[in-house]
DNA sequence: GTATATGCAAAGGGTTTGCACGGTT
DNA sequence: AACCGTGCAAACCCTTTGCATATAC
């Protein structure tokens, strides 16, 4: 018998390997990871992993529909489990500070624009930026 | 007596140069520019101009508030004038196509997020991503 | 005259790619 | 046996930085 993540892979014409299966427990047990951080994971257990490989296994990982990822400084992406709660980041340019909140928050304007442009927005693939509320209140 | 830009300039403890004006005239000119269009907007008239002259000007130009930059695909920024309108870019991530709309669909969402966390948001720093209607209507 | 701006070249972070070898099917 | 996946190294794009020279003030 195959797992689902197994069976995701082989319908997308993928082998199952070692470095596979590690890149997609690392970013699960990460849950905010990106790819540098995912490698140190993954070397953990097999010392002898390339970035080159973490990158070409996220790609195929994502295309399967077993992780996504977001952009939320303007560093490295940061890559998520799949089944994560959806989310959104807020990124204060003042601070630094990140905070997350439920995307539910967006639904409304979502469903506005796509009813005035057909666009069907992932809000959580960018961070949003801005001044957090304690910035905000220095002035 | 001084124009606008230049009294920004010298009110941020900074000197006008060629090479400002010219980042500054350019920008404008362009109206959606990466750093190496904008260079190549200014070779046009000082072809002596160096890269890191260009990033180094937007940045003061930005400080000075004369400009900003919105980050639309995963590639360089694109810096605008900061006296157009405030738009909001989506970004189709099958087709790659972009559309601009004026920012102002978003109001009511940002006064939601405003009053749910304090924070203030400038929308149109970072591109939406999604699904554009022609994709969306391929399945 | 003095501090700031510039050009140049080198280095940096993040990511992709060509190639030969090894592993999955 | 055929092909896909991997490791390694080099190349890539975008951006920043150190340094000596030039220029705005």
């Amino acid at each position: 018998m195959s797992t689902e993540w197994e069976m995701r892979l082989r319908s997308g014409g993928y082998r199952i390997t070692p470095q596979r299966q590690l890149v997609l427990e690392s970013v699960e047990r990460l849950a905010h990871g990106t790819p540098e951080e995912i490698l140190a994971e993954v070397q953990k257990t097999a010392s002898g992993v390339n970035l080159s490989t973490i990158y070409r296994n996220l790609e195929v990982l994502e295309e399967v529909g077993l992780v996504t990822h977001a952009h939320i400084g303007h560093g490295a992406p940061t890559y998520h489990s799949i089944d994560d709660h959806v989310h959104i980041h807020l990124v204060c340019d003042r601070c630094g500070a990140v905070q997350s909140l439920d995307a539910g928050i967006a639904e409304p304007f979502l469903n506005d624009l796509r009813g005035a442009t057909g666009f069907v927005t992932d809000v959580s693939h960018v961070a949003l930026h801005g001044t957090c509320a304690a910035c905000g209140a220095l002035g």
